[in-house]
DNA sequence: GACACGATGGGCT
DNA sequence: GCCCATCGTGTCT
């Protein structure tokens, strides 16, 4: 039985995807990072591309604090970091390990440092063109990464720095998850037993289960 | 200019 | 579960 309702493109329970999305206002990520992070679990991210349009469920994320978190690349003030200091609701993407992006989304006050990483989303709209982007069928491997996220919705360096708020890719309301966990964050050695990493607990579109 | 190092993913064992 | 390609970025020379 596992995974076959992630196999429907419409959660349980809910009406499905809107028909119009809700752009999520701006205010919503202009708060504390740690408090940014469990309320962006639920929300859509869409991009509306050239190719067509694609949306996501927000299903897994990470807090990534200011200088005081040696995790963040917000620890050292630096061009590419500076964005993190920026107005919130901004797209910060960066390049890992020489194969894929991974997309932030700018939290806080401007003048403030703070980003949440999505790492994971549902995939809800354009599925064949993830598929196509990915190279991949499995709907569970469509999204459940940062780097396999970015791939399947058209994300690049070039957003580096795009309005996520107003843009052609935006964040949107969605259906907040019933259960929460959080656990510490991935593939970090600094502050490594933070437990800032929020998860929509059940999910079958985790990068990785939840202990 | 050189070099070490990842907020990873995919393929193979 | 292990291994490693791959390249932008930051740091040091």
């Amino acid at each position: 039985m596992r995974g076959r309702r992630a196999a429907s493109a419409r959660p349980a329970g809910a009406a499905g995807p809107p028909a119009v999305f809700c752009r999520l206002p701006r205010s919503r990520v202009a708060k504390h990072t740690l408090a940014v992070a469990p309320a962006l679990l639920g929300c859509y991210l869409v991009h509306e591309s050239p190719e067509g349009r694609t949306a996501g469920r927000i299903v897994e994320v990470e807090a990534y604090l200011g200088p005081r978190d040696p995790a963040s690349h917000a620890y050292r003030r630096t061009p590419r970091s500076e964005v993190m200091w920026g107005r919130p609701g901004t797209a910060y993407v960066y390049f890992s390990y020489g194969t894929h992006v991974c997309l932030n989304v700018v939290t806080e006050r401007e003048g403030v440092a703070g980003a949440v990483l999505l790492r994971a989303l549902e995939p809800i709209l354009g599925l064949e063109l993830m598929r196509a982007r990915r190279r991949v069928r499995e709907l569970r491997l469509l999204a459940s990464g940062p780097g396999r996220l970015t791939q399947a919705m058209g994300i690049t360096l070039g957003h580096n720095r795009v309005d996520l708020i107003e843009g052609s890719l935006y964040l949107a309301q969605g259906r907040p998850p019933a259960a929460v966990a959080r656990t510490p964050r991935i593939g970090i050695t600094a502050a490594a037993e933070a437990p800032w990493r929020f998860v929509e607990r059940g999910s079958p579109f985790l990068s990785r289960a939840v202990p």
